[in-house]
DNA sequence: GTCCTATCGTCAATAGGGTTGTCTATTCCT
DNA sequence: AGGAATAGACAACCCTATTGACGATAGGAC
């Protein structure tokens, strides 16, 4: 057994994470969005429609106090804005802005566009077993996306 | 196309990294090594049977002060020691101790049952393809490995 | 032998993402 | 009316990383 050694597994599963999120990245800034990070789009996807710090927070697997550092970076960027509530005073709802939409957008469409350049250089065959075996093997743990930091491109 | 949104497969890919990396971890803190995280792991594997803090960085992809500052980090935790290389005043030379070689076999063997463990689950052929597919897409980046803060498991 | 240049380690400032703990304001349920 | 739960804010802190500058050393060209 251990015809491989284990450890290169998840250096393998690591650099590809990293070369589909630096690559969308890349192409990101050269469509008008070269501040846009990795942690900016995961706590974007957290927001959806609108969201309060807690909620991205609790989406995300983090800590309010740092989904609310990221919002407001995301203020910063222009990505979204924040409003109070108005039917509970102690919220404030962060909404994305066209801006932000449109980086949801040309993400999503980047994302689809590698996903499909590797069903290229594979197969799609592969590609589809790749993802169901991965999927298989994280359940659902592949939606807590926490430890984003360093992500930095 | 797109049968399947983009996104999910780094996400996937980041999951699949997570927990091997998190559950060698777990491991590990059970078996004398509670201190140890990820990125120590790594740069004890950068370190080798000995190495410069430069080399270090060279090795990880990051600057020569990030990796100093983790030497020191393995340095207190007793992973390794530091002494002037005799050939060369300007250089120090980071070795393993007993304790970090310790760590080093014990997590090398943690990423072997792991991967065992996976094969289990999908099947050895499933992994080997996953694995193959993996290597064919990411090539030699794999083992540039930075980006690695946040995981401190 | 003596310079010029490259390299090593270190110091300092900064950034970004994360944590815990504490606090006030507000809401909601009894 | 009053107590428990919740949202956001503030503070202090940690970790990993960055860039820029600097003194000390090594080593090749001459």
């Amino acid at each position: 057994m251990a015809a491989r050694p284990g450890f290169e597994l998840p250096l393998l599963l690591l650099a590809g994470f990293r070369e589909i999120v630096d690559e969308t990245h890349r192409r990101l800034a050269a469509l008008g969005h070269p501040e846009a990070r990795p942690a900016h789009g995961f706590a974007m996807q957290a927001i959806g429609v609108g969201a309060t710090a807690t909620d991205v927070g609790r989406r995300l697997g983090v800590s309010k106090q740092a989904a609310a550092k990221t919002i407001e970076r995301l203020v910063e960027l222009g990505y979204v804005t924040q409003e109070p509530d108005p039917a509970d005073a102690r919220r404030k709802i962060a909404t994305p802005t066209e801006h932000g939409r449109d980086m949801l957008r040309r993400s999503a469409a980047l994302f689809d566009d590698i996903q499909a350049e590797w069903a290229e250089a594979i197969g799609v065959a592969h590609l589809d077993r790749l993802h169901a075996d991965l999927a298989r093997l994280v359940g659902d743990r592949a939606f807590q996306i926490d430890g984003l930091s360093g992500l930095t491109d």
